[in-house]
DNA sequence: CAATTTTTTTAGACGAACCTAAAAATGGTT
DNA sequence: AACCATTTTTAGGTTCGTCTAAAAAAATTG
């Protein structure tokens, strides 16, 4: 059994291995887990002797087996707490991570067990994130960021790289929801933003927002 | 804002005035948290410092005010997620305490507020407690105990007072459940056991259980 | 390639919540 | 009123997860 921060520090490096395959660093996780340097460096070594990660000094850190899917299951127990807070509870995409963070840690086979079956074994999160099944196992699916795409290309929206209740916000008041489709009209070279047809609208969106937005070009 | 442990030692005061209403003993409150007097006796100054319980030395506590708003708050979360997990996820009576124990301490208003609205706004939880409402208030049904019946009397069974593990199953595997009407057949006054009549049926019962079932004359 | 900057680790401390062992207060009994 | 058993508190120590400040290693750069 882990401590809430052990899992909490399993997530993270999970979620930094996708940025820094090779390793990742000290201040790197410092960083995502608002924390010093010095805590991540004890930390790191408790983890090392739980054997949930490959440390060797000053070379950063990597998931050992054991230590993925524990962070899979805690990512598991994330997602599947968010789908059941909009689902069930009424609750808005960018209201749900604050709470999931706190019900991930929950411990109970049997309570993560009938929850998916009570939410349907549902695949993906209300931001469009996979959502591992009971062992670990989950695709990435093939997935572009909207500001890779071209004049004349078009795509359905499936997901967001940022999932901030701004961005989100942002989102919602612009009528930008998972599964609608979306297509380059126009694309300035200067400052990346483009224009966008969606609903029959126009839209002007900036770079910032177009790379924080996936789609999925058929 | 309170710490995990905190919340423990708040809704075990509460539990214990029941029994103790003029103060609770360090002793008895170390007996409920399973742990030492002396532990005891840490957390009470916090919790004195913090204005939660009435503490003088070597006088035991009680609850204040915010202290007591404090402990109802957890017990409406404990209670409501133990109706949860019975009535939407499919778990038995007997397994949902020591989930509802983890689940209470998470944090948001209206993660409560809205399940307490999915559930159907229920008044009493798997085992015939009283849930409070938003704002603190329950009512304390009127209900004997089993064992003070005499023969010939009779009524419903609305509430357990032990809700362990081992009575629960027993209480299952005799088919007793809440809801259910029981009369008193005879009554050996030696041991203080029973002949009951349910569900045309009779049963012989022992003066612990009928010293922990809760019944409803009408 | 030597110097400087950045990153990482170590050393020492702290608060929360627990422990053991010993001291002090309380209350009951003669 | 004095003794004794019990209860409670104090004193000092432990672990977890954090911190700051300083030292050490690694990376960058003139």
């Amino acid at each position: 059994m882990f401590s809430l921060s052990e899992e909490n520090y399993l997530k993270a490096i999970f979620h930094l291995e996708k940025e820094f395959p090779t390793g990742v660093s000290t201040n790197a996780l410092a960083e995502e887990m608002s924390t010093k340097a010095s805590s991540v460096t004890d930390m790191i070594k408790r983890l090392s002797e739980k054997k949930l990660v490959a440390y060797k000094k000053y070379q950063g850190v990597k998931l050992s087996k054991p230590g993925r899917e524990a962070a899979v299951e805690v990512i598991r127990k994330h997602r599947l707490w968010e789908v059941f807070l909009v689902d069930k509870l009424g609750f808005s995409w960018d209201e749900v991570h604050e709470v999931a963070e706190q019900l991930e840690h929950i411990k109970s086979e049997k309570l993560i067990r009938e929850l998916d079956k009570f939410l349907g074994y549902p695949k993906k999160d209300p931001h469009g994130d996979p959502i591992p099944d009971a062992k670990g196992n989950f695709v990435i699916a093939d997935k572009t960021l909207l500001s890779e795409l071209n004049i004349g290309e078009s795509g359905i929206c499936v997901g967001v790289k940022d999932s901030s209740v701004e961005f989100l916000q942002y989102l919602d008041k612009n009528n930008i929801a998972l599964g609608k489709e979306i297509s380059i009209l126009e694309k300035e070279s200067f400052d990346q933003s483009m224009l966008i047809k969606m609903d029959e609208r126009e839209l002007k969106i900036s770079n910032v927002i177009a790379s924080n937005l996936y789609i999925k070009t058929s």
